[in-house]
DNA sequence: TGACTCATGTCAACAGTATGACATAGATTG
DNA sequence: CAATCTATGTCATACTGTTGACATGAGTCA
């Protein structure tokens, strides 16, 4: 259509219109969090930690999306602010097990009412069978590109 | 399912699925363009460059998702190294029209080919109908998110 | 047992980007 | 016409996250 011979057509480009949408989503959950004082790793690591207590901080990095150096000066803020809570020796091997703390709780809960409405406004055009679709098909990407990419990597 | 009563389940979260697809492909993005010295906001530059000759600094940011303050050192660098060029004055206003070199035509053509594959590989096992309508999808989140958030905020 | 591999936590240096601020050009409005 | 508003380019600064490196703990294998 508009191919000029040379590069990828953005106007039809799948990975373009990702990357405007996660880039949309990030804007605007940053919007919502910043009057709670949190940016989106903030909030994400909370997260992850309401729903599996007890992840080390390389496993938390890794549902976060950043490295576990970023994600450990990160712990290391959250801890000195009463947010989560580390054991000072690690009961096995060298990962040390986080947790909420009440505090913890208390604060993701306001930013996680905020982010539900944010992600509400994201699909409000769009009916379950197509969101299941969606689901779906972002799931098969990420696993079509990790499948030569990231772990084994010939 | 999995929830708890606190917080989103992530394993039923588009906007954590959209994250996780996203974050895949700039991470794949960014292995191949390595190679080539070049990282993703490198490659969107030229790539929009080579499809809208004439952008401004400004209109670049915005296309690759960074703020125009970043896009602006870019250029910089871009255009010492003899990829890009800008007029000395301002033809109208304050904009300056960027344009490709003949060298940054042909440095895009490479990247370009890589990114290609790796888009290629995203969408391996999704059809066309599919991919259609995921394209539609994502569009229809994006514009959705941006109704309420950006432009005019009330 | 000892050598090897792998994952983890943590430190230091670096890169990339965002935030804040300012001056300037054009459009809008009274 | 003058005042105001909006968009742009660019500087200086601060922050966030990455890369690179090292030591430690735990499995694996000969």
């Amino acid at each position: 259509m508009s191919q000029d011979g040379v590069g990828i057509d953005l106007e039809a480009s799948v990975g373009y219109a990702l990357k405007e949408a996660s880039s949309a989503l990030r804007t605007a959950m940053e919007e919502v969090l910043r009057p709670l004082g949190m940016n989106v790793t903030h909030y994400s690591c909370l997260e992850l930690l309401a729903q599996r207590p007890g992840l080390s901080n390389s496993e938390l990095a890794r549902g976060a999306f950043v490295t576990r150096q970023a994600m450990n000066v990160l712990l290391q803020t959250l801890e000195r602010d009463g947010y989560v809570t580390r054991p000072d020796a690690a009961p096995v091997g060298r990962a040390l097990p986080t947790r909420l703390t009440p505090r913890g709780r208390r604060r993701l809960e306001k930013a996680s009412a905020a982010v539900r409405t944010v992600e509400n406004r994201m699909l409000a055009g769009i009916n379950d069978t197509e969101q299941a679709l969606i689901l779906r098909a972002l799931r098969q990407m990420t696993q079509s590109l990790h499948e030569t990419t990231g772990p084994t990597n010939p």
